[in-house]
DNA sequence: ATTGCAATTGAACAGCGTTTATTTTACTTA
DNA sequence: TAAGTAAAATAAACGCTGTTCAATTGCAAT
């Protein structure tokens, strides 16, 4: 087949994006291929090429669909009456539903296996960093409004929370489930910002 | 070629886990597969199944000996004169270092990219637990010795050291270094465990 | 209509994990 | 020593993978 105006660039690519988010979801990272996402949206593999760079860019932009899923499970459930601690031991509990709910696209999120010297494109980096400063902008006020300070802070304690359900929901820890895990990322929210804020004062 | 004395199967079982060991270390994970391990111990791909099961069950092998290494490395070097939370820090900043210095390895340990219901072997798990049961016995003065206690945090501890150091080192912090990587964690568990403490007087 | 361009394809390549029939070797028995 | 048996190693095959590229197809403008 040759040239055929079915769809736009842009079109294709959301296609394939949406395609990937799918495959992934039902039937696990592991079983993820570029070709199952071209056979997937009725295209032939070379295709996606004119779109994607290659297969790592397109789970790049999988990825990116999950980390704005994630940010808005996040927020949309993020009591506004809840202030302080409260809200941030919510958040943790957030993560750890989330990644729990979505287990394969969270997964994927966190795939190692890549060239040693590759780094990960500059427009990701971003997204992630918007995650950072939900939770920084809550903690403005245990650092009495040293913005630095809340980012080493948000590295601390989203770094915690996601280490903490990281080797959990692998089985790492043991047979704990997503109750136990976040009662422990709690417990690391309330002490950490606990001791935080009295060795200050 | 058919059968050959040249090595019993416990010594081919141990060069191609020393095999596996070097080659993920020298050119990462991402470029590890049987067939390299196979060609570099100079046999076929198929005689490693007399003695593995699959592959996964070889990445288990390899990752079974960065464990063993991974827990010299902490032990060799914590200092016996180090006392309570100074003894965590320790360790905090070895596990960190070894995930730098080993960073292939390390990488190795965390891979998921495996079938959406397979389990971690009982074997490895054991020897998951043994690691946490270090960090528990520093850990019993602060609980009153109950045990219970130290392992949910240890928990916390291990996990929450171990989710920085995974944010960091592969980029997803920002490109913060070892050096502020090992002071996030020792604030983490400096305060953790100073609230923690604190709570219970 | 013809031309030219752009999009799409299928085939090719080298690699992967895994299985199996076949071959080669070593050991055991006569 | 020779023959027979069992074990171990291999090569080849299968179906998959990511990626590249020449050939083909369809569309649009001339």
């Amino acid at each position: 087949m040759g040239r055929r105006n079915d769809h736009t660039r842009k079109e294709l690519k959301e296609m394939a994006i949406k395609a990937g988010v799918e495959l992934i979801e039902e039937r696990g990272f592991q079983n993820f291929s570029i070709r199952k996402v071209a056979a997937k949206i009725g295209y032939s593999a070379g295709t996606l090429y004119n779109v994607f760079e290659n297969s790592d860019d397109l789970v790049f932009h999988i990825n990116s669909v999950t980390l704005d899923d994630l940010q808005n499970y996040i927020e949309t459930k993020l009591d506004q009456e809840l202030k302080g601690v409260e809200a941030i031991k919510r958040m943790g509990d957030r993560y750890i539903e989330f990644a729990h709910e979505y287990n394969s696209r969270w997964n994927a999120l966190f795939e190692y296996r890549r060239p040693l010297d590759s780094e990960l494109p500059q427009w990701y980096l971003l997204k992630l960093n918007s995650l950072f400063a939900i939770v920084e902008k809550l903690l403005l006020p245990f650092v009495h409004g040293d913005i630095e300070s809340a980012k080493r802070v948000a590295k601390v304690l989203w770094g915690g929370v996601h280490g903490i359900c990281s080797l959990g929901l692998t089985q790492r820890m043991g047979q704990d489930g997503t109750e136990l895990l976040k009662t422990l990322a709690n417990s690391l929210i309330e002490n950490y910002i606990s001791g935080l804020t009295q060795a200050k004062e």
